[in-house]
DNA sequence: GTGGCAAGTGCCACCGAGTGGCACACAGAT
DNA sequence: ATCTGTGTGCCACTCGGTGGCACTTGCCAC
């Protein structure tokens, strides 16, 4: 439908957009994302403040840019999958493939949380743009079934753990450098969601 | 130890910081929280800028300054109940104590979510500090067993489930006006997670 | 090719949030 | 009455982000 790379302005266009993400990324590994100001990146890469804001609606989604896409991707695979299965056996299926797709990325994921880590600020968006996950799962979830209310808490609260579970399970994953087996510890998490959690012996005195 | 009511200063400062905050709730009902500058608050109170910085880190805090207090009241309970309860009985409990206390404060509460949603910022922000919670929650269950990575694990999961849960829940009762009884929703919401999510009827054929 | 059109860019002025610094005011102790 | 330290006002500044306008440059019709 769209997005044409044929002609030589879109090349163009990609291409600068391209090197300006390269350098913006750059400089945030020698200083860190709040050090460095979007007037630097834009010196860097020979580029005008204002043309910085036409390719780029804001600077943290030079760290983020990716996303979008990506819930894109998500949301179209959950459509597709829970028509067929169940909720559970969706997920663990998207846990797969999607966990599968992270595993063999790992340096770069490393290297931009390393980035993410830096600044309170895209801690925050991070988790925003969790929400907007959530709220994807929760839709999926709820148009399965009849739109009573009681059907849509139950899985407004449903997705509101999965993106709990699938968070803090990142999370840990980039805190052990991503040695574990991210779809092993994905699929962990779902089977405490769906059959509950288990509990720790108490092991105070 | 401190916060001392009783000097003039102390009193005159009190009041000027209760004076903004009215001044500024007043501000964001009539337009909303994005439409109104720090500058026209800080008219309408009769302040200057700077003073006003020094008694709001953010324009944010506006709206957030008590979430801090009410995490430290809610990791001392916790810290509490898990000495003697296993996690989920004190989450009950807590649940109990919290949900009671906000089905009382039910206007206060949604005029504040009416400005809260008025805003991606602030929404964003309150993610950010439901991290803080969960953060919290993490810390008390996992220095109550063993410090082994698994341990770890379980416990941070868990507490991503819980906030997971916990603002999915809450977000459902402020769309419906607060009308529900919080403490059922909450308790229904914490059965979800111990026993595990019942599977719905799959109602499309 | 040439000329026109529209997309893309640079530049400048501007806004709003937040900070640093300094001079001044004022409550409180002597 | 005076000294002292805290709190306040004011000013200038940084940085992210926007609006507007002039200008360049790729594209297309002729």
């Amino acid at each position: 439908m769209n997005s044409p790379q044929n002609t030589l302005r879109e090349r163009k266009k990609a291409q600068a957009r391209a090197h300006v993400l390269e350098t913006a990324h750059a400089l945030f590994h020698r200083k860190s994302f709040d050090a460095t100001t979007v007037e630097s990146i834009c010196r860097e890469a020979s580029i005008s403040k204002r043309t910085f804001f036409r390719y780029f609606s804001d600077k943290e989604s030079l760290v983020f840019g990716q996303r979008e896409e990506r819930l894109a991707t998500f949301v179209e695979f959950l459509a597709e999958h829970e028509r067929v299965e169940n909720p559970f056996d969706a997920l663990r299926t998207a846990t797969r493939v999607f966990g599968a797709r992270y595993n063999s990325k790992k340096k770069r994921l490393l290297a931009q949380q390393r980035v993410v880590l830096s600044s309170p600020a895209l801690l925050a968006r991070e988790r925003a743009i969790d929400g907007d996950w959530e709220r994807a799962i929760a839709q999926a979830f709820s148009s399965r079934s009849g739109h009573s209310p009681e059907d849509d808490l139950w899985a407004r609260v449903l997705a509101g753990a999965i993106m709990g579970v699938v968070r803090s399970t990142v999370t840990y994953w980039f805190e052990r450098k991503c040695e574990d087996d991210l779809t092993r510890l994905g699929l962990d998490a779902l089977d405490y969601l769906e059959r509950g959690f288990p509990q720790r012996a108490h092991a105070r005195e």
